[in-house]
DNA sequence: GCGTAGTACTGCGCTATGCGTAGTACTATC
DNA sequence: GATAGTACTACGCATAGCGCAGTACTACGC
């Protein structure tokens, strides 16, 4: 079973989890999520999702120049965002249930 | 959250789970996965899936005609998937652990 | 001063896979 | 003979994660 497949839809709420407490650039974003455990997920995977995210309204944007290194752009939930990561965990945990309910019993 | 997303690489998973313990065609894990909870598979995706799982070695088939309508292909796990869904079953748990503790305290 | 490494981001094209739809074919029922 | 339910196949689409190349800036070592 690949890891990257499953990733699919759920990087979307794991982006969102990793921003709830604390704004966060892209790079950062990115350690968030590796450090947690995501440690196979591409950088492009997580830039493509902030932007998707961004354009579908829940994050919001600023640019913050770095003395040690190039400029960056942190995002922050908005309170769509609250709402759809809110969602969004319901909807996961909902699917974890049922699928625990189908492998019950399974190695 | 799009539910269709959320099952990329877990359909696999989940048609193997099916046929666990029980061989079956087609359209009979297809009613098995919406009775588990998982009520929004398409029936496109399940044949799909089995096609894709036979080509992959780790299901058998054969065919066997119906008396109440038309033949029925039905699938069997081999030792190669039995082995490929314990394997799954780690990854998906694996996974699910890591999300969860990234989601630990949200909503 | 130049190459390398680390940081930070963008854009392009690929691929896997679930899904919608259409089509085939058989049985049963009305 | 038309419709509904069963059972499967095939075609093409859309989504989204990923690999890779490229840009740009800082810092360190030679």
């Amino acid at each position: 079973m690949d890891t990257s497949q499953l990733l699919k839809g759920v990087l979307d709420l794991a982006v969102l989890a990793a921003l709830r407490d604390e704004d966060g650039y892209g790079y950062e974003v990115l350690r968030r999520l590796r450090q947690a455990g995501l440690d196979e997920v591409g950088d492009a995977s997580v830039y493509g999702t902030l932007r998707r995210l961004f354009r579908a309204g829940v994050l919001t944007s600023y640019v913050v120049p770095s003395e040690e290194g190039p400029h960056r752009k942190y995002y922050s939930l908005n309170d769509t965002g609250r709402t759809k990561l809110e969602e969004s965990v319901r909807t996961w945990k909902d699917f974890t249930d049922t699928m625990g309910q189908l492998l019950k019993g399974a190695a």
